[in-house]
Order: structure tokens, then sequence, then C-alpha cells
DNA sequence: AGTGAATCGGGTACGTCGTACGCACAACGC
DNA sequence: GCGTTGTGCGTACGACGTACCCGATTCACT
């Protein structure tokens, strides 16, 4: 959004009449993106973008009005990455709840994992383009041949989401700063060892600290995922309707 | 987490020998948390800071060796003010684990609420602070008579704040626009509205169509939240081990 | 009481950022 | 031919975080 509280595709489209350019939005925002990725989002400013095209600073001005735009803009172009792979119709859908809604959190997870800024993009931005409207359309229509309410649909998928991206949140929390320090997941851990054992050492957190001794270290946090969004999911399909809920597995 | 990765208590602690300062840490702390409340994370500089506290902004790298310090800081400021109600003890603990969830949970949001800055300094920062911490052993001290294993734990608490933190994001996300463009949720959604109803008169996307047009209005997030709160723990306590779920709703 | 060392507050300055403004140039309709 | 329109971009301004440095204050110790 801009002054107007607008996102940028609620407002008249830009002009972009004139003949030849040697810009191009699409051009930008992919810069814009490839280099989030490359070196994180503190690395997007407008003049190394411009300088990856070679071109001045002032010139993504022609195609963005402000660089939260562009932030938009990159937001939507990684939503439309994902649709690519699929065409009109969702191929994933396999027309069981369970695993339309496990494989939707799972892509989305990766999708995250894939650029790593994204929820620091979605902070404080509603999501409103195009390619994030096909998004949610997709993923209503695993419900396709469930016969449950609108709300119930909106519930199912905005919990699972909202899980999704609380949990990756925390995932990219650690590998953000093992990014920026350059350090393994070893090594950060092995710094931070001495501070949590002295923690422990007060005796002021003794739950924590049957968690940490005995729990399993959950080196591989793909299955810690896939064990708490079973967790959601279970819940999700228990609160639905009855005829939906049983045919959510699929036929036995 | 500076240079050396390392969050600022891990490090040994600042000398702060003198005896009269006119500063103090948690004075400056507090009046950043106070500029963030007011006007947003944005409004928060150095400067700022040192403006509403009638000094020189150098004058606070006496206490913070970063601005990115501060920022821990604040984070682990806010977590202890959910502490400063609650003793030794955890007064909220009912007992049921399914109440003590929920209450987790609302409570949660509410911190968020009142601080809706917050998830944005937690994308990309482990909170290891020693309020967080303390913060994790109270909401670990929910299972003290339910007899499951640490990672059980771990998961359903993991779970469950994920939720919540990703259920808030998005919440927050339509709040800022409308405090950073000054315009009521009303106002807004009114400017949203023509956007909106240009993408669903294209037709391709019948299933939000029907969601927006069937779904009852969330007018009151709270409520909307509750629900989804809920269906999280059910899939929660639908996982524990049987003995423990009998007991998740107390005595019968 | 006198003195050296440490810590305090903060001014100046550098390199970065987003971007307002305006100019030179190219392609078009007439 | 000539205005009109749109491009690319150089310059400049006011923010930002913070490195560096200096005078003033206060402590520890003779």
């Amino acid at each position: 959004m801009t002054s107007d509280g607008l996102p940028i595709w609620a407002r008249p489209e830009r002009k972009t009449r004139a003949t030849s350019a040697s810009l191009s939005l699409p051009q930008i925002v992919g810069a814009a993106v490839k280099l989030a990725d490359a070196e994180g989002l503190d690395a997007v400013s407008m003049r190394r973008i411009a300088g990856e095209l070679g071109s001045g600073a002032m010139s993504l001005y022609r195609y963005v009005s402000t660089k939260d735009d562009l932030l938009d803009l990159m937001l939507d172009e990684v939503m439309g990455e994902t649709l690519a792979d699929i065409d009109e119709e969702w191929a994933g859908a396999s027309g069981i709840l369970r695993n339309d809604l496990l494989e939707i959190g799972h892509g989305l997870r990766a999708q995250v994992h894939r650029h790593p800024w994204l929820p620091r993009l979605m902070s404080g931005r509603p999501a409103f383009g195009p390619n994030m409207v096909r998004c949610i359309e997709i993923a209503l229509s695993i419900f396709d041949n469930l016969d449950v309410d609108a709300d119930t649909m909106m519930h199912s998928v905005g919990a699972v989401n909202a899980f999704v991206f609380g949990f990756v949140q925390e995932e990219l929390a650690e590998l953000e700063v093992q990014r920026q320090t350059g350090l393994s997941e070893q090594e950060w851990h092995e710094r931070m060892a001495p501070y949590i054992r002295g923690l422990l050492a007060t005796g002021k957190y003794p739950r924590l600290h049957k968690v940490i001794v005995e729990g399993s270290d959950p080196d591989d946090h793909t299955v810690e995922f896939d064990g708490q969004l079973r967790i959601v999911i279970n819940g999700v399909i228990a609160s639905l309707p009855e005829a939906a809920r049983r045919k959510a597995d699929g036929p036995i």
C-alpha cells in the first residue's frame, strides 16, 4: 500500500504506454526477488536493484511508485511461482482432505524456505495480489466435493495456514542468525550452550530442564513440522460436520 | 544478536561499574517500547529514543552496543510484562489442560495486540531472553500432573504457539494498514471493495466468490480466533496418550 | 586531600537509505 | 516540422545507524 491505503493492484493500472523501454516491471521484480534470495531482504535497496540491472536507481520509479509497492509485487511474484507448476485444476488435489491439507502445509513451508524473507514481508502487509488470490482459490478447491459451509472452509484453511506460518517463522529465526553470522547450526548451538547451561543451573526452570534433557533433539525440523501439522489437521477434520468428516480420509 | 551471533544475554554482562548515571538501560528500553507502542516500530530510531529521554543519540551506546541489541531487549521487556501479574506459580493454571491452553492462546494474542510490533521483531530473531525463558517454563507447567513425555509437551505448546502467532500476524497486517493510513476498518474495506468486486466479476474464482458471499463477515476477530484456537487445541488433546487425554478436560 | 583511571554524556562525521525534482533525449501523432 | 509524451538518470535532501573522539564527572587509592 502507499499513502492511499490501497495495495498496488487496487489502483488504476500504470501507463507504460510508450514504445521502447529498456526496463520492465517483471524484470525489476525478478531482480529484487533474486537479490533477496541471495543476500537477504536487507540487501534489497533501490540502488542495489538498479545496479543489478545496470541502470540508475531513479529509473525504477518509472515502474514502481514506491519501494513498498515493489515489496508488494515481490510477495505476489513468489506466490505465483508455486502456481506455475499448476494448471487449471489443482493437479495435487487427491480428493482426500487430510492428504490435501498436508500437501498444502508442506508446500507452503517449502515455499517459505525457498524465500526466507517472505514472513518479514507478510508482517504488516495484507496480501491481496492476483497470485495470492489464486492460491486461496486453489486451496479452497480441496473442499469441492465435501459440502461444507463457507465459514468452515475458511476456518479450516485459516487454521492450517496460520499454524504453518507461525512454525516456519520460528524456524527461520534460527536460520537467519546462521545466515547472518555464517555459523552452522552446530556451531551456533555450541556457542549458545554455556548460556543455556547457566540458565538451567539456576534450578529455576525445572520443567524447561526436563524438556531439554529428556526431549529428543529435533535435528530434522521437517519431521517435527510434519508431526505438529498432523496434530492441527486432526483438529480441523474433527471439527467438520460428520458427513464431511467421514469422507475426509477417503474411501476406506 | 550482534556480529558474534550471540543474543545479548549470552554475553558477559556489561560493565556499568560507575555510580551516577542520568540514563539507565531499563529507562532506555522502556522509552523504546513506549515509542513503538505509540508510533510503530519504524518510529524507533536511536535519535528519537534519545530525544524522548532528553539526551544525545550517542549516549545510548553506553548501555547498548547496537540497535539490534536494543530490539532484543524490547522483545524480552514485553515478555516480562505478562509475567508481572504472575507470581511464583501460575495463578491462571486451572489444571484442566484444555482451559489452560485456551488461556495461553488468548493471553498470547492479547499481548501481541498490546504491542503490534512484536511479530515484526520476532521475524528473524531467536528469542532467548530471561523473561521469554520464564514464559516457556510457565507454559510447560500446565502439564505438571499429566505425565506426558518431553517431546509431547513441546509439540503441544509449540503447535498452539505457532498457530497463535500465525493468526495474529494476519490480523495485524490489516490493523497496520489502518494505523498507517488512519482509515477505519470500515473505510478500508470500502476502499478495497471495487478491486475485490472486480476480481470476483472475472468468474475465475468461484470458490472464493462463494466464501465471500456466503461467509459470515468476521467483524469480531476474537470469536474467529477462539473458534480456530479450539480446533487446534482439539487436535493437540487428541494426540495425547490416552491417560492424559482423559484428564485433559478435568474431572467430569 | 590529591591524583590517576574509569565512566559518563554527546558532538561531529561518514556511508547508507528512500525519493522529490528536473533535465536531456527518443519516439510518436499531426 | 513540431509539440507531446514517456523514458533514463544525475543531483540533492533529510533521515538513518554508528565509529570516533573529547570534555566533564566521579571513583579508588594513596
